[in-house]
RNA sequence: GGCCAGGUAGCUCAGUUGGUAGAGCAGGGGAUUGAAAAUCCCCGUGUCGGGGGUUCGAUUCCCUCCCUGGCCA
């Protein structure tokens, strides 16, 4: 089994890029994206048009109702199906997307951990709530000394993992995570892994312009949808999403709409500076010309697919 | 032209009863195991508007000039 994998931060071109390979090459795209997952989150995150997505279906794009959590296992899971479908079809998957974790969640596998419950979530929030997250982290560093050693005391999302964990299972998380990563790279085969990276003030000219691209879109009514709904709030993943979040907290008056452009450009920019982060860490990455021709690309991955090297271009 | 309030980090401001200054935001670096477009951690030398005076020492007090905003002419 191989694939090849487009990396990149958000407003790079991937997206671009991948539909003129899809143009060119036996390949059927992969998804590789926390927030295109969801339906009804289309302007903002940037998603291909339907049309689009006809022309060039995509795996992973709308599964889930933004009132879902999706999660790095479960992309796994998707994402290891897709990849197998779509060798069975005799193609080849072209991943594309800018969610760091998932890839690195496909690659080197996840520990074998309970799933989130909602439930012992609420209550451990609500307990933080009550006693302050510095009491959980010196209750989690009673049980599980080394992952409170690790997890700073400011940090309630995995402060929360960690204690959910332990109170699930009785077996601290450090001990799971030492008992290592499920069934990592073997299974996912030959990757060629390919990275977009712009200069960093041409990547962030163009997140202010795609912004404004998107209001212009018409991003505000589609927050005002999604926050017509009463089962939608800003506590769930889906809403807190870079845009959604600064578009519906302006919706509820707490910004002027120009302070909510400044935080929703602010906000993608501190994402794509955090996928650069992954990026710089990122094991045999090939990373390609701004300006590549398409082309050329192409003919480039035809020779690896055949089991050649790969020509950097 | 007169009076008042300001002029301190890229921005918004705090502060020093005289010993050359610090927050938030922005920006940069890093972490990242079922929320990851999330959640965190680390990083602040700047003619304290210019010039002069007093002083051992002035960003701080005094004088003067410049700039901005408001009020009055």
């Amino acid at each position: 089994m191989q694939s090849i994998w487009l990396m990149g931060p958000t407003a790079s071109g991937k997206t671009g890029l991948a539909l003129e390979l899809a143009r060119r090459l036996p390949v059927e795209l992969v998804s590789v994206d926390s927030a295109l997952v969801y339906r009804g989150m289309n302007i903002g995150t940037a998603k291909p048009d339907a049309e689009t997505l006809r022309e060039f279906p995509h795996r992973l794009i709308d599964i889930l109702d933004p009132a879902e959590a999706y999660s790095a296992a479960r992309f796994r899971q998707d994402a290891l199906a897709a990849m197998r479908e779509i060798h069975a079809e005799g193609r080849i998957p072209l991943l594309v997307g800018g969610t760091m974790l998932y890839y690195r969640a496909l690659e080197h596998g996840l520990a074998e951990l309970p799933a989130a419950d909602p439930e012992l979530r609420e209550a451990i929030q609500a307990e933080a709530e009550a006693r302050g997250w510095a009491a959980l982290h010196a209750e989690l560093a009673r049980v599980d000394p080394e992952a409170a050693a690790r997890i700073h005391p400011n940090d309630p999302q995995r402060l929360g993992r960690a204690l959910e964990v332990w109170r699930l299972t009785g077996v601290p998380l450090s001990v799971w995570q030492a008992r290592g990563r499920a069934q990592a790279a073997p299974e996912v085969g030959r990757v060629l892994k390919l990275a977009l990276i712009p200069p960093r003030e041409l990547l962030r000219e163009r997140i202010a312009e795609r912004f404004t691209q998107m209001l212009e879109a018409g991003f505000i009514q589609e927050v005002e949808a999604l926050r017509a709904r009463d089962d939608l709030h800003l506590g769930l993943p889906s809403m807190r999403s870079v845009g959604y979040r600064q578009v519906w907290e302006y919706l509820d008056g707490a910004h002027t709409y120009e302070r909510m452009v400044e935080l929703g450009v602010t906000a993608t920019r501190g994402l794509a500076k955090r996928q650069m982060t992954w990026l710089r860490s990122e094991q045999k990455l090939h990373e390609l010309d701004m300006e590549v021709a398409p082309d050329r690309l192409a003919a480039g991955l035809e020779s690896w697919l055949a089991g050649g090297g790969f020509v950097a271009c």
